[in-house]
RNA sequence: GGGCCCGUAGCUCAGUCGGCAGAGCAGGCGGCUCUUAACCGCAAGGUCAGGGGUUCGAAUCCCCUCGGGCCCGCCA
Protein backbone atom coordinates (compact mmCIF):
# COMPACT_ATOMS: atom_id res chain seq x y z
CA UNK A 1 0.00 0.00 0.00
CA UNK A 2 2.65 2.64 0.58
CA UNK A 3 4.16 1.97 -2.48
CA UNK A 4 1.11 3.25 -4.66
CA UNK A 5 1.65 6.57 -2.85
CA UNK A 6 2.44 9.43 -4.80
CA UNK A 7 5.27 11.65 -3.23
CA UNK A 8 3.38 14.04 -1.49
CA UNK A 9 2.31 11.20 0.76
CA UNK A 10 5.20 10.12 1.50
CA UNK A 11 6.41 13.62 2.48
CA UNK A 12 3.37 13.66 4.68
CA UNK A 13 3.89 10.03 6.35
CA UNK A 14 7.22 11.31 6.86
CA UNK A 15 5.99 14.30 9.10
CA UNK A 16 4.13 12.09 11.28
CA UNK A 17 7.17 9.77 12.00
CA UNK A 18 9.21 12.94 12.23
CA UNK A 19 5.89 14.08 14.65
CA UNK A 20 6.43 11.25 16.99
CA UNK A 21 10.13 10.67 16.96
CA UNK A 22 9.69 14.66 18.90
CA UNK A 23 7.54 13.20 21.61
CA UNK A 24 4.57 14.61 19.50
CA UNK A 25 1.22 12.68 18.69
CA UNK A 26 -0.14 13.15 15.18
CA UNK A 27 -3.62 11.63 16.35
CA UNK A 28 -4.53 12.77 19.77
CA UNK A 29 -7.66 11.73 21.50
CA UNK A 30 -9.72 15.11 22.12
CA UNK A 31 -9.93 18.63 21.54
CA UNK A 32 -11.62 21.14 24.84
CA UNK A 33 -13.10 24.12 24.78
CA UNK A 34 -13.36 24.88 20.86
CA UNK A 35 -15.93 27.24 20.09
CA UNK A 36 -17.34 27.79 16.32
CA UNK A 37 -14.65 29.96 13.89
CA UNK A 38 -18.29 32.22 13.69
CA UNK A 39 -17.62 32.90 17.11
CA UNK A 40 -14.58 34.06 17.05
CA UNK A 41 -14.66 36.09 14.07
CA UNK A 42 -17.74 38.13 15.79
CA UNK A 43 -15.32 38.55 18.86
CA UNK A 44 -12.32 39.70 16.26
CA UNK A 45 -14.32 41.92 14.45
CA UNK A 46 -15.85 44.11 17.57
CA UNK A 47 -12.01 45.08 18.01
CA UNK A 48 -10.28 48.23 16.25
CA UNK A 49 -8.31 46.93 13.10
CA UNK A 50 -4.31 46.62 14.13
CA UNK A 51 -5.15 45.44 17.94
CA UNK A 52 -5.86 41.91 19.70
CA UNK A 53 -8.10 41.00 23.00
CA UNK A 54 -6.06 41.81 26.09
CA UNK A 55 -7.06 40.28 29.33
CA UNK A 56 -9.92 37.81 29.64
CA UNK A 57 -9.51 33.79 28.64
CA UNK A 58 -8.11 32.72 25.58
CA UNK A 59 -10.33 31.30 23.20
CA UNK A 60 -9.86 27.69 21.09
CA UNK A 61 -10.97 27.17 17.65
CA UNK A 62 -10.40 23.73 15.53
CA UNK A 63 -10.85 22.45 11.83
CA UNK A 64 -9.70 21.61 8.35
CA UNK A 65 -6.13 23.65 7.73
CA UNK A 66 -7.61 25.03 4.01
CA UNK A 67 -4.12 26.76 3.17
CA UNK A 68 -1.03 28.49 4.47
CA UNK A 69 0.52 32.09 4.11
CA UNK A 70 4.42 32.42 4.88
CA UNK A 71 6.62 35.61 5.38
CA UNK A 72 8.85 34.58 6.91
CA UNK A 73 8.85 35.18 11.17
CA UNK A 74 4.60 35.43 10.64
CA UNK A 75 2.17 33.34 8.75
CA UNK A 76 -1.34 33.08 8.32
CA UNK A 77 -3.18 30.15 8.07
CA UNK A 78 -7.13 29.58 7.44
CA UNK A 79 -9.12 27.01 9.24
CA UNK A 80 -12.52 25.86 8.16
CA UNK A 81 -14.94 24.14 10.35
CA UNK A 82 -18.76 23.65 9.75
CA UNK A 83 -19.50 27.22 11.27
CA UNK A 84 -17.12 28.84 8.17
CA UNK A 85 -13.47 29.89 8.39
CA UNK A 86 -11.39 32.00 10.68
CA UNK A 87 -7.32 33.05 9.48
CA UNK A 88 -4.84 32.23 12.37
CA UNK A 89 -2.67 34.84 12.66
CA UNK A 90 1.18 32.68 13.71
CA UNK A 91 3.93 34.97 14.48
CA UNK A 92 7.44 33.96 16.27
CA UNK A 93 7.15 36.08 18.74
CA UNK A 94 4.33 34.86 20.19
CA UNK A 95 5.46 31.02 20.05
CA UNK A 96 9.46 31.59 19.92
CA UNK A 97 11.33 30.37 16.87
CA UNK A 98 11.85 26.83 17.64
CA UNK A 99 7.67 25.71 17.97
CA UNK A 100 7.09 28.60 15.06
CA UNK A 101 9.60 26.55 12.56
CA UNK A 102 8.10 23.34 13.96
CA UNK A 103 4.65 24.33 13.21
CA UNK A 104 5.18 25.04 9.82
CA UNK A 105 7.27 22.03 9.25
CA UNK A 106 4.95 19.61 10.58
CA UNK A 107 0.99 20.70 9.89
CA UNK A 108 -0.38 21.09 5.66
CA UNK A 109 -3.26 21.72 3.75
CA UNK A 110 -5.97 19.16 5.05
CA UNK A 111 -4.57 18.46 8.28
CA UNK A 112 -7.05 18.78 11.30
CA UNK A 113 -5.60 21.57 13.71
CA UNK A 114 -6.75 22.91 16.64
CA UNK A 115 -5.77 26.40 17.85
CA UNK A 116 -5.72 28.42 21.30
CA UNK A 117 -4.89 32.14 21.14
CA UNK A 118 -6.73 35.53 20.98
CA UNK A 119 -9.21 36.96 18.81
CA UNK A 120 -7.17 40.14 16.72
CA UNK A 121 -8.52 42.29 13.94
CA UNK A 122 -5.44 42.84 11.01
CA UNK A 123 -4.89 45.82 10.08
CA UNK A 124 -6.69 45.11 6.33
CA UNK A 125 -9.87 43.82 8.93
CA UNK A 126 -9.45 40.57 8.88
CA UNK A 127 -10.78 38.70 11.64
CA UNK A 128 -8.26 36.63 12.89
CA UNK A 129 -6.90 34.23 15.81
CA UNK A 130 -3.42 35.50 17.47
CA UNK A 131 -2.27 31.67 18.10
CA UNK A 132 -0.50 31.28 21.28
CA UNK A 133 -0.63 27.00 20.69
CA UNK A 134 -1.57 24.81 17.44
CA UNK A 135 -1.74 21.33 17.40
CA UNK A 136 -1.99 18.96 14.61
CA UNK A 137 -5.28 16.84 15.80
CA UNK A 138 -5.32 14.86 12.76
CA UNK A 139 -2.28 14.68 10.20
CA UNK A 140 -3.91 14.29 6.66
CA UNK A 141 -1.78 11.77 4.55
CA UNK A 142 -3.66 12.16 1.18
CA UNK A 143 -3.35 16.10 0.20
CA UNK A 144 -6.85 18.19 -0.28
CA UNK A 145 -8.05 19.19 -3.86
CA UNK A 146 -6.59 22.24 -4.94
CA UNK A 147 -7.90 24.95 -2.88
CA UNK A 148 -9.00 26.86 -5.50
CA UNK A 149 -10.96 25.07 -7.65
CA UNK A 150 -11.95 22.30 -5.39
CA UNK A 151 -13.12 19.01 -6.87
CA UNK A 152 -14.28 18.97 -9.93
CA UNK A 153 -14.35 15.25 -11.13
CA UNK A 154 -18.31 14.23 -10.86
CA UNK A 155 -17.15 11.11 -10.54
CA UNK A 156 -15.26 11.20 -7.35
CA UNK A 157 -17.73 14.01 -5.84
CA UNK A 158 -20.38 11.11 -5.85
CA UNK A 159 -17.52 7.89 -5.17
CA UNK A 160 -15.86 9.83 -2.24
CA UNK A 161 -19.03 12.50 -1.13
CA UNK A 162 -16.09 12.96 1.82
CA UNK A 163 -13.88 14.97 -0.32
CA UNK A 164 -16.71 16.38 -2.08
CA UNK A 165 -17.70 18.39 1.24
CA UNK A 166 -14.10 18.69 2.86
CA UNK A 167 -13.27 20.55 -0.42
CA UNK A 168 -16.60 22.62 -0.95
CA UNK A 169 -18.18 24.67 1.71
CA UNK A 170 -21.29 24.84 -0.75
CA UNK A 171 -21.54 20.83 -1.09
CA UNK A 172 -21.91 20.93 3.16
CA UNK A 173 -24.33 23.79 3.42
CA UNK A 174 -26.69 22.58 1.01
CA UNK A 175 -26.62 18.91 2.81
CA UNK A 176 -26.90 21.23 6.07
CA UNK A 177 -29.71 22.86 4.83
CA UNK A 178 -31.54 19.36 3.31
CA UNK A 179 -31.30 17.98 7.31
CA UNK A 180 -32.40 21.51 8.56
CA UNK A 181 -35.74 20.97 6.29
CA UNK A 182 -36.22 17.55 6.82
CA UNK A 183 -36.39 18.45 10.79
CA UNK A 184 -38.88 21.53 9.35
CA UNK A 185 -41.22 18.78 7.96
CA UNK A 186 -40.95 16.74 11.34
CA UNK A 187 -42.13 20.24 13.04
CA UNK A 188 -44.82 20.77 10.63
CA UNK A 189 -46.32 17.71 10.72
CA UNK A 190 -45.87 17.15 14.31
CA UNK A 191 -47.49 20.54 14.91
CA UNK A 192 -50.67 19.42 12.90
CA UNK A 193 -50.36 16.17 16.09
CA UNK A 194 -49.07 13.81 13.22
CA UNK A 195 -47.45 10.67 14.75
CA UNK A 196 -44.47 9.75 12.98
CA UNK A 197 -44.31 6.27 12.42
CA UNK A 198 -41.48 3.23 11.28
CA UNK A 199 -42.72 0.59 8.90
CA UNK A 200 -40.47 -2.31 7.60
CA UNK A 201 -38.67 -2.24 4.47
CA UNK A 202 -38.02 -5.55 4.17
CA UNK A 203 -41.50 -6.81 2.92
CA UNK A 204 -42.68 -10.10 1.28
CA UNK A 205 -43.80 -8.40 -1.33
CA UNK A 206 -43.54 -4.78 -2.52
CA UNK A 207 -46.87 -3.01 -3.10
CA UNK A 208 -48.44 0.11 -3.25
CA UNK A 209 -47.03 1.58 -6.52
CA UNK A 210 -46.03 -0.07 -10.29
CA UNK A 211 -42.25 -0.46 -10.09
CA UNK A 212 -39.46 -3.27 -10.02
CA UNK A 213 -38.32 -4.45 -6.54
CA UNK A 214 -35.34 -5.03 -5.28
CA UNK A 215 -35.39 -8.80 -4.08
CA UNK A 216 -33.12 -10.64 -1.51
CA UNK A 217 -33.34 -13.59 0.62
CA UNK A 218 -34.22 -14.06 4.36
CA UNK A 219 -32.18 -16.73 6.31
CA UNK A 220 -34.92 -16.58 9.31
CA UNK A 221 -37.63 -17.21 6.74
CA UNK A 222 -35.77 -18.92 4.56
CA UNK A 223 -37.34 -17.56 1.60
CA UNK A 224 -37.76 -14.71 -0.71
CA UNK A 225 -38.74 -11.27 0.65
CA UNK A 226 -38.52 -7.77 -1.53
CA UNK A 227 -37.45 -4.10 -0.39
CA UNK A 228 -40.00 -2.08 -0.16
CA UNK A 229 -41.46 0.81 -3.23
CA UNK A 230 -43.94 2.12 -1.33
CA UNK A 231 -44.91 3.32 2.49
CA UNK A 232 -48.44 3.41 1.79
CA UNK A 233 -49.55 0.16 2.66
CA UNK A 234 -48.71 -0.58 5.72
CA UNK A 235 -49.56 3.39 7.12
CA UNK A 236 -53.12 2.86 5.69
CA UNK A 237 -52.99 -0.54 8.24
CA UNK A 238 -52.09 1.76 10.70
CA UNK A 239 -55.61 3.69 10.23
CA UNK A 240 -57.26 0.10 10.61
CA UNK A 241 -55.87 -0.04 14.27
CA UNK A 242 -56.98 3.78 14.71
CA UNK A 243 -53.39 5.36 14.86
CA UNK A 244 -55.64 8.03 13.00
CA UNK A 245 -52.73 10.66 11.63
CA UNK A 246 -49.34 8.86 10.55
CA UNK A 247 -46.00 9.85 8.52
CA UNK A 248 -43.47 8.22 7.58
CA UNK A 249 -40.06 9.28 6.13
CA UNK A 250 -37.86 6.56 4.81
CA UNK A 251 -36.39 5.06 2.49
CA UNK A 252 -37.81 2.76 -0.54
CA UNK A 253 -36.01 1.37 -3.19
CA UNK A 254 -37.21 0.75 -6.87
CA UNK A 255 -34.47 -1.40 -8.99
CA UNK A 256 -34.66 0.98 -11.58
CA UNK A 257 -32.22 3.67 -13.17
CA UNK A 258 -30.72 6.56 -11.89
CA UNK A 259 -31.12 9.59 -13.80
CA UNK A 260 -30.89 13.70 -13.18
CA UNK A 261 -34.63 13.11 -11.40
CA UNK A 262 -34.73 9.50 -10.24
CA UNK A 263 -32.44 7.44 -7.77
CA UNK A 264 -32.77 3.36 -6.86
CA UNK A 265 -33.51 4.51 -3.18
CA UNK A 266 -34.96 7.82 -2.47
CA UNK A 267 -36.41 9.29 0.67
CA UNK A 268 -40.16 9.51 0.69
CA UNK A 269 -42.47 11.15 2.97
CA UNK A 270 -46.23 9.61 3.55
CA UNK A 271 -48.99 11.06 5.53
CA UNK A 272 -52.18 9.32 5.90
CA UNK A 273 -55.39 11.43 7.82
CA UNK A 274 -58.20 9.51 8.63
CA UNK A 275 -61.89 11.58 8.36
CA UNK A 276 -60.35 14.03 6.27
CA UNK A 277 -60.02 14.14 2.63
CA UNK A 278 -57.91 15.66 -0.84
CA UNK A 279 -59.58 18.72 -0.39
CA UNK A 280 -58.39 19.07 3.62
CA UNK A 281 -55.05 17.40 2.13
CA UNK A 282 -54.18 20.02 -0.85
CA UNK A 283 -55.21 22.98 2.12
CA UNK A 284 -52.73 21.22 4.14
CA UNK A 285 -50.16 20.94 1.30
CA UNK A 286 -50.14 24.07 0.43
CA UNK A 287 -49.49 25.32 3.88
CA UNK A 288 -46.35 22.63 4.28
CA UNK A 289 -44.81 23.53 1.19
CA UNK A 290 -45.53 27.49 2.11
CA UNK A 291 -43.33 26.67 5.41
CA UNK A 292 -40.76 24.40 3.73
CA UNK A 293 -40.29 27.49 1.18
CA UNK A 294 -39.90 30.20 3.64
CA UNK A 295 -37.46 27.66 5.64
CA UNK A 296 -35.25 26.99 2.72
CA UNK A 297 -34.97 30.81 1.96
CA UNK A 298 -33.59 31.37 5.74
CA UNK A 299 -31.03 28.18 5.15
CA UNK A 300 -29.89 29.40 1.87
CA UNK A 301 -29.26 32.87 1.35
CA UNK A 302 -27.34 32.67 -1.21
CA UNK A 303 -29.13 30.85 -3.56
CA UNK A 304 -31.45 32.91 -5.76
CA UNK A 305 -33.62 29.91 -6.27
CA UNK A 306 -34.13 29.42 -2.38
CA UNK A 307 -34.59 32.99 -1.71
CA UNK A 308 -37.15 33.20 -4.60
CA UNK A 309 -39.14 30.09 -3.36
CA UNK A 310 -41.53 31.90 -0.73
CA UNK A 311 -43.01 34.07 -3.36
CA UNK A 312 -43.15 30.88 -5.68
CA UNK A 313 -45.01 28.76 -2.92
CA UNK A 314 -47.23 31.04 -1.85
CA UNK A 315 -50.64 29.83 -1.73
CA UNK A 316 -53.11 29.43 -3.44
CA UNK A 317 -51.33 26.97 -5.82
CA UNK A 318 -52.63 27.13 -9.49
CA UNK A 319 -54.84 24.21 -10.07
CA UNK A 320 -55.61 22.32 -13.15
CA UNK A 321 -58.46 19.85 -14.25
CA UNK A 322 -56.31 16.21 -15.38
CA UNK A 323 -58.96 15.57 -18.16
CA UNK A 324 -59.92 18.72 -18.70
CA UNK A 325 -56.22 20.19 -19.14
CA UNK A 326 -55.38 16.80 -20.57
CA UNK A 327 -57.84 17.10 -23.91
CA UNK A 328 -57.19 20.98 -23.71
CA UNK A 329 -53.45 20.21 -24.48
CA UNK A 330 -53.83 17.62 -27.01
CA UNK A 331 -57.13 18.63 -28.69
CA UNK A 332 -57.98 14.87 -28.17
CA UNK A 333 -61.60 14.73 -27.52
CA UNK A 334 -64.00 12.87 -25.20
CA UNK A 335 -60.60 11.18 -23.42
CA UNK A 336 -62.50 8.58 -21.25
CA UNK A 337 -64.78 7.30 -24.15
CA UNK A 338 -61.70 5.74 -25.95
CA UNK A 339 -60.76 2.42 -26.06
CA UNK A 340 -57.38 0.93 -24.99
CA UNK A 341 -56.53 0.12 -28.29
CA UNK A 342 -56.75 3.92 -29.69
CA UNK A 343 -55.16 5.47 -26.36
CA UNK A 344 -52.42 3.08 -27.06
CA UNK A 345 -52.55 4.53 -30.88
CA UNK A 346 -52.55 7.98 -29.38
CA UNK A 347 -50.05 7.67 -26.83
CA UNK A 348 -47.80 5.97 -29.59
CA UNK A 349 -48.63 8.87 -32.08
CA UNK A 350 -47.10 11.11 -28.91
CA UNK A 351 -43.72 9.49 -29.13
CA UNK A 352 -44.64 7.19 -25.98
CA UNK A 353 -42.47 3.87 -26.01
CA UNK A 354 -44.73 1.94 -24.41
CA UNK A 355 -45.44 -2.13 -24.74
CA UNK A 356 -48.77 -3.67 -26.39
CA UNK A 357 -49.85 -5.19 -22.51
CA UNK A 358 -49.73 -2.34 -20.71
CA UNK A 359 -52.90 -0.83 -19.01
CA UNK A 360 -55.26 1.99 -20.28
CA UNK A 361 -54.23 3.94 -17.39
CA UNK A 362 -50.18 3.63 -18.46
CA UNK A 363 -51.51 5.02 -22.06
CA UNK A 364 -53.19 7.90 -20.58
CA UNK A 365 -50.23 8.60 -18.08
CA UNK A 366 -47.85 8.63 -21.09
CA UNK A 367 -50.32 11.03 -23.30
CA UNK A 368 -50.37 13.62 -19.89
CA UNK A 369 -46.93 13.16 -19.12
CA UNK A 370 -46.31 14.54 -23.31
CA UNK A 371 -48.85 17.31 -23.60
CA UNK A 372 -49.46 18.65 -20.06
CA UNK A 373 -46.03 17.63 -17.67
CA UNK A 374 -43.97 20.05 -19.40
CA UNK A 375 -46.38 22.93 -19.68
CA UNK A 376 -46.45 22.80 -15.61
CA UNK A 377 -43.96 25.22 -14.62
CA UNK A 378 -45.45 26.96 -11.39
CA UNK A 379 -46.34 25.17 -8.19
CA UNK A 380 -49.58 23.29 -9.74
CA UNK A 381 -51.67 21.07 -8.32
CA UNK A 382 -53.43 18.48 -11.24
CA UNK A 383 -56.93 17.27 -10.15
CA UNK A 384 -59.19 14.07 -10.31
CA UNK A 385 -57.57 11.31 -12.45
CA UNK A 386 -58.89 8.91 -14.43
CA UNK A 387 -59.77 6.01 -12.08
CA UNK A 388 -57.78 3.83 -14.70
CA UNK A 389 -54.63 5.04 -13.60
CA UNK A 390 -54.74 5.12 -9.93
CA UNK A 391 -56.06 1.57 -8.21
CA UNK A 392 -55.42 3.12 -4.46
CA UNK A 393 -57.97 6.22 -4.69
CA UNK A 394 -61.50 6.25 -4.16
CA UNK A 395 -63.85 6.84 -6.86
CA UNK A 396 -65.06 10.62 -7.24
CA UNK A 397 -68.07 11.39 -4.96
CA UNK A 398 -69.86 13.00 -7.87
CA UNK A 399 -67.93 12.45 -11.45
CA UNK A 400 -68.07 9.18 -12.75
CA UNK A 401 -64.80 7.77 -13.95
CA UNK A 402 -62.56 9.59 -11.38
CA UNK A 403 -61.24 9.27 -9.03
CA UNK A 404 -60.15 11.94 -6.02
CA UNK A 405 -56.75 12.46 -6.78
CA UNK A 406 -54.57 15.42 -6.70
CA UNK A 407 -50.35 15.18 -7.75
CA UNK A 408 -48.43 18.64 -7.22
CA UNK A 409 -45.96 19.60 -10.16
CA UNK A 410 -43.35 21.79 -10.67
CA UNK A 411 -40.94 23.24 -13.69
CA UNK A 412 -42.65 20.08 -15.27
CA UNK A 413 -41.48 17.53 -12.52
CA UNK A 414 -44.20 15.41 -9.94
CA UNK A 415 -43.16 16.59 -6.34
CA UNK A 416 -46.32 14.72 -4.71
CA UNK A 417 -49.48 12.53 -4.94
CA UNK A 418 -52.20 12.44 -2.80
CA UNK A 419 -55.84 10.88 -2.69
CA UNK A 420 -58.94 10.22 -0.97
CA UNK A 421 -58.12 6.90 -0.27
CA UNK A 422 -59.92 3.51 -0.84
CA UNK A 423 -61.73 2.12 1.71
CA UNK A 424 -63.87 -0.01 0.08
CA UNK A 425 -62.44 -3.94 0.75
CA UNK A 426 -64.62 -5.28 -1.95
CA UNK A 427 -63.86 -2.66 -4.45
CA UNK A 428 -60.13 -2.78 -3.55
CA UNK A 429 -60.37 -6.08 -4.33
CA UNK A 430 -61.38 -6.04 -7.33
CA UNK A 431 -59.22 -3.07 -8.38
CA UNK A 432 -56.07 -5.24 -7.66
CA UNK A 433 -57.88 -8.13 -9.89
CA UNK A 434 -57.96 -5.95 -12.50
CA UNK A 435 -54.68 -4.67 -12.51
CA UNK A 436 -53.33 -8.41 -12.68
CA UNK A 437 -55.16 -8.63 -15.95
CA UNK A 438 -53.07 -5.40 -17.15
CA UNK A 439 -50.46 -8.13 -17.22
CA UNK A 440 -47.90 -5.44 -17.99
CA UNK A 441 -45.00 -4.31 -16.58
CA UNK A 442 -47.17 -1.43 -14.78
CA UNK A 443 -48.75 -3.24 -12.44
CA UNK A 444 -49.37 -3.12 -8.16
CA UNK A 445 -48.97 -6.33 -6.55
CA UNK A 446 -51.61 -7.87 -5.54
CA UNK A 447 -51.54 -7.74 -1.29
CA UNK A 448 -54.00 -9.96 0.25
CA UNK A 449 -53.21 -8.83 3.84
CA UNK A 450 -54.09 -5.44 2.78
CA UNK A 451 -57.49 -6.19 1.84
CA UNK A 452 -58.02 -8.16 4.75
CA UNK A 453 -57.31 -5.28 6.81
CA UNK A 454 -59.78 -3.15 5.23
CA UNK A 455 -62.17 -5.46 5.83
CA UNK A 456 -61.81 -4.59 9.47
CA UNK A 457 -62.70 -1.06 8.39
CA UNK A 458 -60.39 1.80 7.51
CA UNK A 459 -62.00 5.05 8.35
CA UNK A 460 -62.23 7.76 5.38
CA UNK A 461 -58.97 9.27 5.12
CA UNK A 462 -56.36 11.45 3.16
CA UNK A 463 -52.50 9.89 1.72
CA UNK A 464 -49.68 12.15 0.36
CA UNK A 465 -46.73 11.43 -0.60
CA UNK A 466 -43.81 13.32 -1.95
CA UNK A 467 -40.17 12.51 -2.11
CA UNK A 468 -37.89 14.37 0.07
CA UNK A 469 -35.14 14.45 -2.67
CA UNK A 470 -37.22 16.35 -5.36
CA UNK A 471 -38.70 18.53 -2.76
CA UNK A 472 -35.10 19.65 -1.78
CA UNK A 473 -34.38 20.37 -5.33
CA UNK A 474 -37.53 22.05 -6.28
CA UNK A 475 -37.18 24.54 -3.06
CA UNK A 476 -33.68 25.28 -3.59
CA UNK A 477 -33.66 25.37 -7.67
CA UNK A 478 -31.24 22.21 -7.32
CA UNK A 479 -31.39 20.09 -11.22
CA UNK A 480 -29.63 17.22 -10.11
CA UNK A 481 -31.30 14.27 -7.75
CA UNK A 482 -27.41 13.43 -7.37
CA UNK A 483 -26.36 16.79 -5.84
CA UNK A 484 -29.22 16.40 -2.98
CA UNK A 485 -28.16 12.46 -2.53
CA UNK A 486 -25.31 12.27 -0.27
CA UNK A 487 -24.41 8.40 -1.44
CA UNK A 488 -25.51 7.47 -4.36
CA UNK A 489 -25.00 3.81 -5.96
CA UNK A 490 -21.68 3.18 -7.80
CA UNK A 491 -19.96 0.47 -9.75
CA UNK A 492 -17.38 -0.50 -8.08
CA UNK A 493 -13.99 0.73 -8.77
CA UNK A 494 -11.97 -0.83 -11.50
CA UNK A 495 -8.99 -2.39 -9.82
C1' G B 1 -30.78 -0.55 -23.40
C1' G B 2 -29.47 3.41 -27.81
C1' G B 3 -26.62 7.93 -29.37
C1' C B 4 -22.84 11.64 -28.43
C1' C B 5 -18.73 13.14 -25.36
C1' C B 6 -14.83 12.62 -21.53
C1' G B 7 -10.50 9.97 -18.76
C1' U B 8 -2.88 13.53 -19.10
C1' A B 9 1.20 14.75 -12.05
C1' G B 10 -2.28 14.31 -5.37
C1' C B 11 -5.91 18.46 -7.42
C1' U B 12 -7.37 22.12 -11.62
C1' C B 13 -6.18 22.02 -16.63
C1' A B 14 -3.06 22.85 -21.59
C1' G B 15 -0.91 19.55 -25.18
C1' U B 16 -1.70 22.48 -32.65
C1' C B 17 -0.65 18.55 -38.42
C1' G B 18 1.59 11.85 -35.37
C1' G B 19 7.93 14.07 -33.80
C1' C B 20 11.80 15.14 -26.35
C1' A B 21 5.33 15.02 -21.32
C1' G B 22 3.69 20.91 -19.99
C1' A B 23 1.61 24.94 -16.54
C1' G B 24 -0.78 26.52 -11.98
C1' C B 25 -2.02 24.79 -7.07
C1' A B 26 -0.21 21.33 -3.38
C1' G B 27 4.69 19.17 -1.62
C1' G B 28 10.70 19.89 -0.98
C1' C B 29 14.85 23.61 -0.45
C1' G B 30 15.97 29.02 0.03
C1' G B 31 14.02 34.29 0.88
C1' C B 32 10.34 37.55 3.08
C1' U B 33 7.03 40.08 10.48
C1' C B 34 -0.32 42.20 8.05
C1' U B 35 -1.18 38.25 3.99
C1' U B 36 -5.74 36.32 2.15
C1' A B 37 -6.10 32.24 -5.05
C1' A B 38 0.10 36.17 -0.96
C1' C B 39 4.74 36.83 -3.53
C1' C B 40 10.10 35.75 -5.51
C1' G B 41 14.04 31.98 -6.75
C1' C B 42 15.77 26.71 -7.33
C1' A B 43 15.04 21.60 -7.79
C1' A B 44 11.65 17.45 -7.97
C1' G B 45 7.06 15.01 -9.25
C1' G B 46 3.90 10.87 -15.09
C1' U B 47 1.20 3.06 -16.01
C1' C B 48 -1.11 10.07 -20.75
C1' A B 49 -7.74 4.89 -17.61
C1' G B 50 -6.33 -0.50 -19.26
C1' G B 51 -5.28 -3.84 -23.47
C1' G B 52 -4.32 -4.56 -28.62
C1' G B 53 -3.26 -2.54 -33.61
C1' U B 54 -1.27 1.00 -37.60
C1' U B 55 3.48 3.64 -37.99
C1' C B 56 10.52 4.75 -38.45
C1' G B 57 7.85 7.13 -34.35
C1' A B 58 1.29 7.28 -30.80
C1' A B 59 -1.22 11.22 -25.13
C1' U B 60 -2.53 12.29 -30.44
C1' C B 61 -5.02 7.67 -35.58
C1' C B 62 -7.97 2.66 -35.39
C1' C B 63 -10.29 -1.54 -32.45
C1' C B 64 -11.72 -3.70 -27.71
C1' U B 65 -12.46 -3.26 -22.37
C1' C B 66 -13.29 -0.40 -17.80
C1' G B 67 -15.14 4.04 -15.36
C1' G B 68 -17.84 8.56 -15.83
C1' G B 69 -20.93 12.74 -18.02
C1' C B 70 -24.99 14.51 -21.13
C1' C B 71 -29.30 13.40 -24.19
C1' C B 72 -33.11 9.69 -25.37
C1' G B 73 -36.04 5.39 -23.53
C1' C B 74 -38.14 3.43 -18.28
C1' C B 75 -39.95 3.76 -12.68
C1' A B 76 -41.55 9.14 -9.15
Amino acid sequence: MVEDESPLERERRAKVVRIRAAGGEPYPWSFPGRLPTSEVAARAKALEPGTHATGGDPVAVAGRLRTTRTHGKTSFLDVDDLAGSLQLFVRVDELGEERYQRILADTDPGDIVGARGVPLLTRRGEPSLLVHELEILAKAIHPPPEKFHGLQDPEERIRRRYVDLLASPETRQRFVARSLLTRELRAFLDGERFLEVETAALVPTASGAAAEPFRTHSNYLNGPLQLRISLELPLKRLLVGGLERVYEIGHVFRNEDLDSIHSPEFSELELYWAYADYTDMRALAERMYHRLAQRIAELLPESPAAREAPERFRPPFATVDYVTELERRSGISDLLSKSPEQLRALARAAGANVPDDSSAGKFLDKLFEHYVEPTLERPTFVLDYPALTTPLAKRHRSRPGLVERFELFSQGVELGNAYTELNDPDEQEERFRAQLKGRGDDHYAYDADFVEALRFGMPPASGFGLGIDRLMMALAGIPSIKDVILFLPVRPRPT
